[in-house]
DNA sequence: GGATATGCTGAGGTTACCTCAACATGAGGG
DNA sequence: CCCTCATGTTGAGGTAACCTCAGCATATCC
């Protein structure tokens, strides 16, 4: 009868959430193993893919950090060939950053990897449960 | 004008609980302030809080993290006087880390903040949301 | 009593972030 | 037109929280 996982109460709550967590995360991290970029490079190639070339700035922007944190990213993706930068024609500061053939490729590959991750996560739940789910995480949310 | 800056897209489900996680994370790496302690440090607390003194790889597995790893976190609350080594009695080999009593004193005080912190964002569910949320990911954490 | 397993930690590496300051360019005011 | 101020990117250097691998001390078992 009693859950033996730890304290029980309201803490257990957040520890279930969390177990959840690191199990969706794990589960996330695996399943980009086969195109060998790390999560936050594939969260930019997300950013890039729906929105085309954008600048180092504005990828921080929809990445949630810091400008010079998105640099560091595309170095990466530059250096495994999965983007390019060019210069910006409408302000000589800034730089373009695109996607290259093979990113583009990749970038694909991965979104249709996640969502199937994603299904056969979130798909052990019937269709209500995940209704409720998103309803009640919706509202957590704000 | 609907959705800001999160670029919501399709695969909703597991955006969200990332939006929620990143909430809850951010709430509660904040309620940690008033001790200048990070997260890692508040969870090394809470194991030594409820099963009192434990050697390294013990605390090691409760937070499911790597001996060596466990020991850096050892080090650094050691440093900040909050826990002390010992040696096994039993095991000439093995070390026993404790609580100080003012490690014993802020661990509760964490404790106690973690759990109103838990309330509070939980606390905007109502009885039966709350159940159901803790029943869904009851289901997914397995 | 010698091989092997176990417990801890030094050394060094990784990921994903951060800030601060430099440098180039853009934009507005006098 | 020049000067100041804002903006975009990046070098330098730092942090938290992990990791593996190797070494050393001790324990266990045949």
């Amino acid at each position: 009868m009693t859950e033996d996982t730890t304290d029980n109460g309201d803490e257990s709550l957040a520890e279930t959430f969390w177990a959840v967590a690191s199990r969706l995360r794990r589960q996330t991290r695996e399943s980009l193993a086969p195109w060998d970029v790390t999560p936050s490079q594939s969260r930019a190639l997300g950013v890039l893919g729906r929105h085309g070339e954008v600048r180092p700035g504005t990828l921080a922007e929809h990445l949630h950090i810091a400008p010079r944190s998105a640099t560091e990213v595309i170095d990466d993706l530059q250096a495994r060939g999965l983007v390019e930068r060019r210069p910006d024609p409408a302000d000589r500061r800034a730089t373009l950053v695109a996607l290259t053939a093979e990113g583009t490729r990749i970038s694909a590959a991965i979104r249709a990897a996640r969502r199937a991750e994603a299904d056969r996560f979130f798909g052990h739940l019937d269709d209500s449960d995940r209704a409720e789910l998103a309803r009640i995480l919706r509202t957590l949310r704000a």
